[in-house]
DNA sequence: CAAGTTTTTTACCATTTGGTAAAGTTACGA
DNA sequence: TCGTAACTTTACCAAATGGTAAAAAACTTG
């Protein structure tokens, strides 16, 4: 057994690894009640009192991956610098949404999953975490806006409008590929219509 | 036993409606997996054996209420006007899509939990059903944008950016109350924000 | 109201599932 | 290379869960 004070092992940091890996697409695709350690566990080609020796329950599994998501998921946004000229961080930032939801599409239905089941594990993490930087960054969209550089418009909602619309192409991407099927340039029509939107409704 | 064709009872038809009413909440909340036949029964009152009597299986119900999801989901699309004013008929669908996130938001992650876990019961529904709506009135708006009514863009992106702002006021609710909350006007507010974002997008 | 039909309830079952015990195997530092 | 700690595997278990059988109760209709 591992004791609390001691760093891991070579092993332990790989196994842990395709441990979350496996439970990412699992977790992502199926829930959390819908994914079953056995599935897990043969996804990574583990079995499953293996994963027992890694992971304390499966619900460790499923913690561990959103501790890990909320960090990586909410830097481009703490990335959205005061001082920069505010339509090209906006833009910046919209674009960094959109190469997440293109790269990380698991990380991005994971979180949908959490958030739509009404975040049992995450509103801690969310009142902790998120709101901070939440408002510090709507503090800043509000500066730039009295200082005449972007449209006023209400901060939250605006960030609202970019998460939405940019995860959606990750979480809904069963339904957009019924859609535009057999589109090979989706992504590009994506992200063009993405930025032109943003910059008509940030153009004061 | 009810016999194939043979009009449900009164006793069939609310009983069929209790539980219907009581599967929304929880298949919305915990996901198809999630949620078992005794939460169910629990939640209007009955016992698990009499919910198989009114549906063959747990997954008869979750098909029963994505089906009859879909026709009343898809009916303000299919309600906009290709006569009416282009501008009016679209913010109009948007009003009733905010409304509808509002009024129906158990229907709204139900098919939120559905399309982010890949549509497995729906796939085919897409296909056959929304798919040829949907490129009518991307038709229609073609239409528009060639008339110079509207803005030029890309029909169908424009879709899913009404789709994701809209439905995510229902679906991330759980993450908005974090941040946006004790605003007892936010519903205005979103109104608001989403009815100067479209206008300013479409606006030529 | 009596006979038949529909609906509800009780008792039960097989499978799945999260997790454990403990023996066996491998890696690794002295 | 040897001993010990880390890791893996096999066998197993209790609870949860979807669903069934069949008797009891309630309702409908001639």
């Amino acid at each position: 057994m591992n004791s609390p004070a001691r760093k891991p092992s070579r092993i332990q940091t790989e196994n842990r690894q395709r441990i979350r890996d496996a439970a990412l697409g699992l977790f992502a695709t199926h829930g959390f009640r819908g994914t079953t350690l056995d599935q897990i566990a043969e996804a990574c080609g583990m079995h499953k009192p293996n994963l027992i020796y890694y992971y304390d329950s499966k619900e460790a599994i499923h913690i561990d991956l959103l501790n890990t998501l909320m960090e990586e998921w909410l830097s481009p946004l703490d990335a959205m610098n005061p001082d920069g000229d505010p339509l090209e961080e906006i833009l910046g930032y919209i674009r960094r949404k959109m190469e997440m939801s293109r790269l990380y599409p698991r990380e991005s239905r994971l979180f949908a999953n959490e958030i739509v089941q009404g975040a049992p594990r995450m509103l801690p993490h969310l009142e902790s975490t998120l709101k901070p930087l939440f408002d510090r960054q709507c503090g800043i969209l509000a500066k730039w806006m009295k200082d005449g550089k972007i449209a006023e418009m209400h901060p939250a909602h605006l960030i609202f409008s970019i998460w939405a619309v940019t995860q959606h192409y990750a979480d809904f991407e069963a339904q957009i590929s019924v859609l535009l099927p057999g589109d090979d340039k989706r992504a590009r029509g994506a992200d063009q219509f993405v930025e032109m939107m943003f910059r008509k409704v940030l153009t004061p």
